[in-house]
DNA sequence: TCTGGGGTCCTACCTCTT
DNA sequence: TCTGAAGAGGTAGGACCC
């Protein structure tokens, strides 16, 4: 019995797995020619950022979601690539499949970490650090491909430690980590208590400063500080979390499937809109491509949200909740444009964005008056199968037709990329823009 | 330096209902 | 009938994560 008052298995049986410079390193597959040189993978328009840095650009001081801008300047004789979502996503599949080999156990956190349960398979595959060079082994020598592997008692400490095994850049080239890094009971407060603050799950550049006014800079200066100060500093939600956090008491389960809450699409566009028939064909093309998405999900949404981000980086969100769940294209549209037409956008617009979230099961979904009378009785099952067969771009809302944009890659398209295209990259034709390959 | 796109969660405020 | 408290649900914004 543990001081949690539950029976754990011998030892750490807890894996954080993070893929080392994951998109770059995918990239690298292909181009092996640009194995040691600085590479970034990212948004290439004046308003990218870097999703992904190379070790060798890291020590220019690239990190990611630093503007691209910022990165050029930094090292100007880097790679910087466009970013192709589709291949990372089906690497990430590839090194899942390896993952859920060893324990179905296996919670994925983004394209590029996981977390796994391991108490089940000692008897099968060893230990959790036996395990953990086990799951390095197999990824390097199926995929070629490099991650670090943190094994802790929890999942707070599991990912530190894999930070702590991670590689470090250098100016004379990347330094090897130990690629798994182990932290027992133990040592876990200790461990826990050396790092900074900001290293908790939680602690952004907004907590910091607040943590900073009460002299706070590591985690086992936060352990010192009262519950009750921190909820009156923080609130009372992550001010319980974080002093939990900080006497490491983290019992969030290793959860392998969770259903998504929220789907939406955003864009920033590569120069300001302002003309209203412009921002309203971006707003349909994006209602369109979350109702795709809805509909791939099995859901509809019961409320909408329009996010508008003006020229000078202010933010607003519209939103309104139906009365009935919605998954179609135009239905979603005509709300989106509803909630468009209530907000003054003649300071001009960087970024329109359109989520649909209070999701319910799309087979639970009411059938509203058009559907029963056809109006839209079978088009977006016909939509879904013509896109299906000849890709999303086959077929649209006839709003976008003849606009600049038409057959621009989609949101959710495999092309996408990080960030809006330079404005004179745009594509005026169909076909895939490639970033900067 | 000047800030992408996919999300989750929390808080504050408001309105409505009981 | 009026009023206040409490709770639920909707809305908007912010912080945070990868």
């Amino acid at each position: 019995m543990d001081r949690h008052g539950s029976h754990r298995p011998h030892g750490p049986h807890v894996l954080h797995v993070d893929m080392d410079a994951f998109f770059v390193a995918v990239e690298l597959l292909d181009a092996p020619e640009l194995v040691g040189r600085p590479v970034v993978v990212g948004g290439t328009g004046e308003r990218g950022v870097v999703a992904s840095a190379s070790y060798e650009a890291r020590a220019y001081g690239v990190r990611s979601a630093m503007p691209t801008a910022v990165a050029r300047r930094l090292c100007p004789d880097a790679v910087f690539i466009g970013g192709r979502f589709d291949r990372y996503s089906a690497a990430s599949t590839e090194v899942h499949e390896i993952l859920r080999s060893f324990t179905p156990l296996v919670e994925r956190i983004g394209l590029d970490e996981a977390f796994l349960d391991v108490a089940g398979a000692h008897r099968l595959f060893g230990d959790g650090p036996t395990i953990a060079h086990a799951v390095r082994d197999r990824i390097a020598g199926e995929l070629g491909l490099s991650c670090s592997v943190g094994v802790a008692p929890r999942k707070l400490t599991a990912k530190l430690a894999s930070e702590a095994a991670k590689p470090r850049p250098s100016p004379s080239g990347p330094v090897p980590g130990p690629g798994v890094y182990v932290v027992d009971e133990a040592g876990e407060l200790a461990f826990l208590h050396a790092h900074p603050v900001e290293a908790l799950w939680g602690v952004g550049p907004a907590t910091l400063r607040r943590l900073e006014r009460f002299g706070v800079k590591t985690v086992g200066q936060l352990a010192e500080l009262p519950e009750q100060t921190l909820v009156g500093a923080l609130g009372r939600a992550a001010g319980q979390h974080l002093h939990a956090l900080a006497w490491a008491r983290d019992e969030r389960p290793v959860t392998p499937e969770r259903a998504p809450k929220s789907v939406g699409h955003e864009e920033t566009f590569p120069r300001d809109l302002t003309a209203r028939d412009e921002l309203e064909r971006e707003v349909v093309r994006l209602a369109d491509a979350v109702a795709d998405r809805l509909r791939e999900h099995a859901v509809a949404a019961r409320t909408l949200q329009l996010k508008v981000r003006f020229g000078d980086f202010r933010t607003i969100t519209r939103s309104v909740t139906l009365e009935q769940p919605v998954d179609a294209g135009p239905e979603l549209a005509r709300t989106a444009l509803e909630l468009l037409a209530a907000v003054d956008t003649g300071a001009g617009v960087r970024l329109l964005g359109v989520s649909g979230s209070g999701l319910v099961d799309g087979g639970a979904r009411q059938l509203r008056f058009e559907e029963l009378t056809g109006r839209w009785a079978g088009a977006t099952g016909a939509v879904d199968e013509i896109r299906r067969r000849f890709g999303r771009d086959a077929i649209g809302p006839a709003r976008l037709a003849g606009g600049e944009d038409r057959l621009r890659p989609g949101p959710g398209g495999g092309a996408r990329q990080w960030g809006p295209l330079a404005e004179d990259a745009r594509p005026t034709d169909p076909g895939p823009a490639d970033g900067a390959r």
